[in-house]
Formats: C-alpha cells, sequence, structure tokens
DNA sequence: ATGAGAATAGTATTCGTTCCTATTTTCACA
DNA sequence: TGTGAAAATAGGAACGAATACTATTCTCAT
C-alpha cells in the first residue's frame, strides 16, 4: 500500500464532513486540491479505504452510495424529504444478536439499521 | 387502478416464493406465463405494489433490489457468501424508536434491520 | 358497443459504477 | 542519490440496473 497525495486527499475529504456524501461529492471536493483527480480513482480509493476499515459505505434509500469516514459503531437516520443523514446509536443490543443466530442458525457478523423519517428541519 | 393479466401474474409471482427475487427473476417467471410481457412492466408494477404496500423493496449489499411479497413487519439477514436472505423477527421496538425520536428530533416513519453473516449450508 | 384513457411492449436512454491500459509515481534497494 | 519493478493513476470506454419514451393494445364505465 503505496502513500499518494489521491490517497490522502480523499481520506481528509470523506473524515472532514459528517454529511455522508456521495463519492461525485468527494470527487468534486478533491478536484479542488488535485484538479486532473479522476472519479474512477475517487471509487477505487474509496473502495479500498472501506475494506481497510477507515470508510463505511451506506445504502440509504437512493441509488447513490454514500460514505462515512467515522466508521465507529453507530447507526443512520434518514430524511425522506430532503435526504439528510443523521448518525445515531445503535439500538441493537448482545442479546439481540444471539437472539437472531439462534433461530436463524446463522452466523452473524455484523449488522445495519437504518431509521427513515422527516428530519427537523422539514417537519415544518 | 385496472385489472390487468400483467399485474395479477407479478403479484402471484413475487407472492410465489420467500426467496426474495431480483426483478429479472420475476421477469423471467412471468415470461413463462405471458412470453411477451416486457422488463419494463415487471419494474413498473413492482413499483406500483410497493406503493400500494403490497410488496417491499430490499437492498441487500448488492446492487440490485430484491422484493419481498410478504410485507409484514420482519426483517432480513442475508448471507455473505450465497446471498440467501432470510426472514427475521424485528427485535426494534417502541421504546426504542421513541429513544432515537428524542434524541435526534426526527420524527420516525419506518425503520429497517439487516442482519449479515453466513448461512448454516456456508458455515460447512 | 363504444370511446376515453390507462396500461403495455419494445426500444432507447440514463447514470452510477466498474473496467481497461498507457503513463506516471512510489519506494525498496543498490 | 540513482535505478528499476511494481503499484497507482488519468482518461476514457464499457457495463448494467433501472427509467423514459411512445405507438399500440386493452380495460371498463357508460
Ligand atoms: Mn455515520
Ligand atoms: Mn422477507
Ligand atoms: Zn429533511
Ligand atoms: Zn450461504
Amino acid at each position: 500500500m503505496r502513500k499518494t497525495k489521491q490517497r490522502q486527499v480523499v481520506l481528509d475529504i470523506v473524515r472532514s464532513t459528517d454529511a455522508h456524501p456521495t463519492a461525485d461529492w468527494v470527487y468534486e471536493q478533491a478536484r479542488k486540491v488535485i484538479p486532473n483527480i479522476s472519479l474512477g480513482t475517487v471509487y477505487r480509493l474509496l473502495g479500498r479505504l472501506q475494506e481497510e476499515g477507515l470508510v463505511v459505505q451506506l445504502e440509504a434509500g437512493s441509488r447513490k452510495s454514500r460514505f462515512d469516514g467515522q466508521p465507529g459503531p453507530h447507526q443512520h437516520i434518514v430524511c425522506e424529504r430532503c435526504g439528510r443523514i443523521a448518525d445515531v446509536p445503535d439500538v441493537v443490543d448482545r442479546a439481540a444478536t444471539e437472539r437472531i443466530e439462534q433461530l436463524t442458525g446463522y452466523r452473524v457478523s455484523t449488522h445495519r439499521v437504518e431509521w427513515f423519517g422527516l428530519c427537523p428541519k422539514c417537519q415544518e
């Protein structure tokens, strides 16, 4: 794994926000620093950073992936009107996980919770 | 809303299985009954059936949507090796929902839980 | 039976993402 | 510090799930 300017810039950008940006938002930001960086590079780096556990990829209703530079254990709530994604604590505990394993026979490795609703602004 | 043969066939098919099929699997099955049904029609009908609450659309890791003809409240566990999706009961209760609403200020309308792991067969 | 308009078939198009490859860049090692 | 092998990138082509378009067919209230 080589240290390239592209890798550092992409990582910095995805860590700089809690808005859970799309790949092309990251791309646009990165172009401000490396004008000729390519979108393919952004995708490849985001994918690799995810494999390394530094970035998490979300699927939030829309067809575009969104990326999270804060990979700690937490979950998300998505505004159905404006698309905003906020962080929420995980409400699933060890007991629930064990219950699912017993019921299904699956060995659980991870889980994901997505809440949907209206953000405070969109309720007005 | 008109009763067409296509609509009835698609609904029957998506209700006939618990495998949470993709749109093109539904399409292939439907062609056995209506050989010249079009894929666009299948997509449109699945979308409309979802709006009516008769079908639920899942996003399970892969980029293809999968559809569930059993719309009752339940959740899913996805095998990370073979892609099989099984039903599981919902472990999120009213208290957890209220806690999320208080913490975020969002008005929650729904939630989704996805478990990931290895199915019994793939553990061998 | 008929006509308005809802729905479909067939096809083109969109667009997020992945793939390809010639060129550039990194870095272990001399 | 110089060199070379291999890793990474830029730019563009390709892919594919899903949607859009439209002439035609079908449904059903009247
Ligand atoms: Mn987050
Ligand atoms: Mn199900
Ligand atoms: Zn909102
Ligand atoms: Zn499996």
